[in-house]
This record gives C-alpha cells, sequence and structure tokens, in this order.
RNA sequence: GGGACUGUGGGGUAGCUUGGUCCAUCCUUCGGGGUUCGGGACUCCGAAACGCCAGUUCAAAUCUGGCCAGUCCCA
C-alpha cells in the first residue's frame, strides 16, 4: 500500500486535487469466517487508516480514511448544535489535583491515564493528566461560568483527541490509545431538566444513526456498568457477528456527582444556590468502525452516501477511436456533479475499467458512473451502485438521477441492515441457551444484580442493559427472570458479548 | 497484570529446526516504455526487505539477551 500514490493523468482528463486508496488485487479474507481479518485486511486495503505508526494503538489518518471522518463529524456536528449546543476546545492537560476530585471518577480512570510528569528537564511540581475525557477539564471552568440561573443550560461539545491506556488489543478505529473524541457536556438546571436533555440526545444520535444507515440498541445500562460517576448512563450497540456487540456511543446523567465537588452551582430565582445536575454524550471513530463492520461485505468497504469521502466516481472506458467524446463526457459528467456540492472522483487512471470497478467496490464508493462509446454517443451514463444495481440514466437529468440514486442506495442499506439486525438479537428463556450463544440475546431480567451476573457467566460476556423508548424489543412481554424464575417486575434486557 | 507465540521489500510470503551454498524465494505492489481499455490486460526494463540495540562466532535472517511492535490465551 501507498498512501500517497496519484493516478497518473491521461490526456487532457481533469484529476482532481485527491488521493485515491491502492490497488488492492488479493482476495479479502472471508467476512464471516474470520470477521477480524476481514475488518483489518478492509481499512487498510480501502486506505481508512494506516496501522504502522510504530505506537500502540496510535494510528495515521490518510487521506481516504480522514475524509470519511470528516464526513462523520459533519453529521455530528450539524445534529448537535441543531439541539442548541456549541462548540468549545479545552486543552488536553489536566492538573492532577482537579483530575482527582470526584471519587468513582478517578477510580474509573486511573489504569488509563497516560501522566506528564516532566517538563524539559525539569520534574513537574503538579503532575499532569492527558485527558481520557473532559470532564475533570471542564468542570472547574464551568464553575466560573456558570452563576445564575440565566446561565443554563449550559450545552457545550467538543471534538478532540483523548487519550486512553488500552491494555488490550488494540484495533483500528475500534481500539485505539488515542481517540477522536466528541463529547458533549452539560449543565441543566435540575434533575428533570437534564433527563430532557438526555432525551434530546437519545433523540439527536437518532437522526446521526439514519444518515449513517446503522439500526443499533439503546440500552439503560445495569448499575455496576454505568459511567465511572455516573448516576445512570445509557449506550448505543449493535451487534457485529455472532454474539459479538460494539458499543458505538453513550449518553449520561451525572445529576450533582459532579457538581458538588467541582462546585458547579446558580443562583436560583428565588435566590436559593444549587447544583446543577449535568449530563455527557460521548462518540468516536468507532462510528466509522461500525459503518464498515456492519455494512462492508466481501467485496469491501460500503460507505452511506453521507460519509462516503467520495459519493460518486466516474469511470471512463475510452473504446479506441471514441477516447476524445469519452473523456469530453466524463468530465461533463464530473463538473456538473461537483458545481451542485457532489462529492465526485474522476478516475482517469491507466488502468483497465474492469480494475477501477474493483478498486472502487473495495473504498466502498456508492454509486459508480460508467461513461464509455455508448453512453458518450447516446448522452447517458451507465450508474451502478455499491449494491450492485444497475440502470441508465440520461444526461439531461444528471443531477436529479445522480440524488435519486444516491436516495434508493442509502434506503437499500439501511433495509439490508434492519433485516441483519433483527436476525442478530434472538429471544432466550433459559441460562443454558446462553452458552456458546450464535447470537446476542433478549432475556427476561428482575433487575437484581445477582441475576445479571449469571447471566453474564452463562454468555462469558455482559448484561448491556434495559432497552429505552426509542428501541424495539420483543412484542410480548418477558414470562419471568432467566435467572431466579420471578416474574414480577421482569423486564427485557440484552445480553451479549461486547467486542 | 500473568503466560505463550510472532516480527523478512508498500502488502502477503519462502528460508530459521541443523549458522556458511542468501549481495535472500515467489505473488502482489511501485517507477518507466510499448500495445491495450464495456468486470482484476499483456509485454519489456527497473525499484524495493531480514523490527531496534547489544552479544556469541572466522561467519548471524538463522543462536542468546534486552527493548519496541503485533497476535493469542488467562485474570
Amino acid at each position: 500500500m501507498n498512501a500517497c500514490r496519484r493516478p497518473t493523468s491521461r490526456g487532457t482528463t481533469d484529476i482532481p486535487p485527491a488521493l485515491p486508496p491502492p490497488l488492492g488485487m488479493a482476495d479479502l479474507p472471508n467476512k464471516r469466517d474470520a470477521f477480524i481479518d476481514w475488518y483489518l485486511a478492509v481499512v487498510e486495503a480501502a486506505n481508512l487508516s494506516d496501522k504502522r505508526y510504530g505506537v500502540k494503538g496510535m494510528n495515521v489518518w490518510p487521506p481516504y480514511g480522514l475524509k470519511a471522518r470528516r464526513n462523520l463529524d459533519r453529521v455530528l456536528v450539524r445534529e448537535i448544535e441543531a439541539t442548541g449546543s456549541e462548540a468549545v476546545e479545552f486543552p488536553a492537560l489536566i492538573a492532577a489535583n482537579e483530575f482527582a476530585k470526584e471519587k468513582e471518577h478517578i477510580a474509573g480512570f486511573d489504569a488509563q491515564v497516560y501522566w506528564v510528569t516532566r517538563g524539559g528537564l525539569s520534574e513537574l511540581d503538579v503532575p499532569l493528566v492527558l485527558r481520557p475525557t473532559s470532564e475533570t477539564a471542564m468542570y472547574p471552568v464551568f464553575a466560573l461560568w456558570v452563576r445564575s440561573h440565566k446561565d443554563l443550560p449550559l450545552n457545550v461539545y467538543q471534538i478532540v483527541n483523548t487519550f486512553r491506556y488500552e491494555t488490550k488489543t488494540t484495533r483500528p478505529f475500534v481500539r485505539v490509545r488515542e481517540i477522536h473524541f466528541f463529547e458533549e457536556h452539560t449543565c441543566q438546571v435540575d434533575e428533570p431538566a437534564a433527563t430532557e436533555r438526555v432525551r434530546s440526545n437519545l433523540g439527536a444520535f437518532g437522526r446521526m444513526a439514519v444518515a449513517f444507515c446503522l439500526p443499533y440498541l439503546s440500552l439503560r445500562r445495569p448499575e455496576w456498568d454505568k459511567f465511572a460517576g455516573a448516576y445512570y448512563s445509557i449506550a448505543f450497540d449493535i451487534p457485529v457477528g455472532g454474539s459479538r456487540t460494539l458499543q458505538i456511543g453513550s449518553v449520561h446523567h451525572y445529576r450533582e456527582n459532579f457538581s458538588g465537588p467541582y462546585g458547579i452551582e446558580y443562583e436560583a430565582a428565588d435566590g436559593s444556590r444549587r447544583h446543577v445536575h449535568q449530563t455527557t454524550f460521548g462518540l468516536s471513530e468507532r462510528l466509522l468502525g461500525a459503518i464498515v463492520a456492519v455494512h462492508g461485505d466481501q467485496k469491501g468497504a460500503v460507505f452511506p452516501s453521507q460519509i462516503a469521502p467520495y459519493e460518486v466516481v466516474v469511470v471512463p472506458i475510452p473504446t479506441a477511436g471514441a477516447e476524445d467524446a469519452v473523456e469530453r463526457a466524463s468530465r461533463e459528467v464530473s463538473e456538473r456533479l461537483k458545481a451542485v456540492g457532489r462529492r465526485v472522483f474522476l478516475d482517469g487512471s491507466d488502468e483497465r475499467p474492469g480494475a477501477k470497478y474493483y478498486r472502487w467496490e473495495l473504498s466502498g464508493v456508492p454509486l459508480r458512473l460508467e461513461i464509455g462509446r455508448r453512453e458518450a454517443e447516446a448522452a447517458t451514463a451507465t450508474a451502478a451502485d455499491r449494491l450492485g444495481r444497475k440502470e441508465r440514466i440520461a444526461l439531461v437529468e444528471l443531477e436529479a438521477a445522480v440524488g435519486r440514486l444516491l436516495a434508493a442506495f442509502d434506503q437499500e442499506l439501511t433495509r439490508r441492515a434492519e433485516e441483519r439486525f433483527r436476525e442478530a438479537i434472538v429471544p432466550a428463556a433459559a441460562l443454558g441457551e446462553l452458552v456458546g450463544s450464535e447470537t446476542a440475546r433478549w432475556i427476561g431480567w428482575c433487575g437484581v444484580e445477582s441475576c445479571g451476573h449469571e447471566v453474564e457467566k452463562a454468555i462469558d460476556g455482559a448484561l448491556l442493559g434495559t432497552p429505552e423508548a426509542d428501541t424495539v424489543a420483543p412484542t410480548e412481554a418477558p414470562k419471568a427472570c432467566i435467572a431466579c424464575g420471578r416474574t414480577d417486575g421482569v423486564r427485557w434486557a440484552v445480553a451479549a458479548r461486547p467486542l
């Protein structure tokens, strides 16, 4: 692989100033039988991440992968700002004494933080923590920003890198030590307002997931698995093959757990002083990993149109005698689509058309427009989408047709993902069914911790939690707790093996 | 955190047990030329590697130690 390779220009064909992914001739490992090998091969062959940096868990973002990440970020920013959140940026280093103020929080992160203990040649008087998340960086400042109820709600987010000293095997996007992190932090007047913010976040994530074409579970984590310092945690999980699931985001209600230690309080309208109730909403490049894992197939990556580095690739087929006409038509198509804001790549490289098809399929481009002599003469283009559907479109309605085809592509991508999603979580009625389960499981659970641990032992994984309103559980009510057999107060819960 | 294993051109590999026949094999990739171009072209020429640092030895890809990176299992 050579991340810096450019296609050679041919004739007068205009090559967009962008880097294409590399050729990949070798067949990918089988997605079902060797998922991890398949995932790593796709990430590498499609040029999404370069893991050869040499520091564990820290990977390089090459041009193609970075385009995907920025498209992802654009969706996050668009949706969170639509709910009234503003962007901020806080420093990456946190003074040790600030970091230590909330006991549960520091206990939860102690084993995962990088320390900065030296500046130049001298030891620091106050050691610094490289942020594993930014509560402890932001909250001392929030205490300064929030003085009156008129300062509330405070809804801010940042997209920054955070650092966690992962000890397990690291994987591109999914488990890294330098995390590309989206984190919203809010301060609310009281508990109901904070709960309302949590709901708003769930809605925002739902709209983000539409752009990713990703069905997901929204689950309230059990007490023993909530975020360090949280009052409660809701996390988003997706099935990723077998009984495996991947957490792709989370929303937390902190109550006054942080505003107490950090002194974030305000004067209410009645003159009393009160602590704010806080919430957070966290997402990361794991979403990119999830998109690759869920939508990818045996030919490579498949990107939803809003995330795809290029929505459209134009492939000229320069038959002898028609080179000029083909080139002119290809360029016209490319330029017209760019003029209406489409992300287009005109592949004028010297490879044969078939080789280009394979390469761009590997790279996950949603729509390919083929233009050869037949198309050039009839003022048409042959459109082939990444899901294997083909049709001829007339250039007079090019822009509209491309819009229509991309929308249809996203719709079909979502439909296929939802189909697999439904089959990926199967109800179970007895603990024995969890042992060696081939899928994630819906189970009845009475809510008692010891029963939860029995479930976790049986499936050799975790009890992910109980569904929130935006997650559809099986229609019939659960009959009994799968562990103790109690029938009252039983709820559906999901048991799986987190990746 | 404990244990096991692995590291050869950009990617994947052969060679390692039994040190020399290896200025390191094959596929792919990359650069240049020509003929091509409707699903991974052919051909000619060229480029590119023993993770790092020590040690053993006349001689190290091969043996030893440390480090770094990666993989798997267990907590």
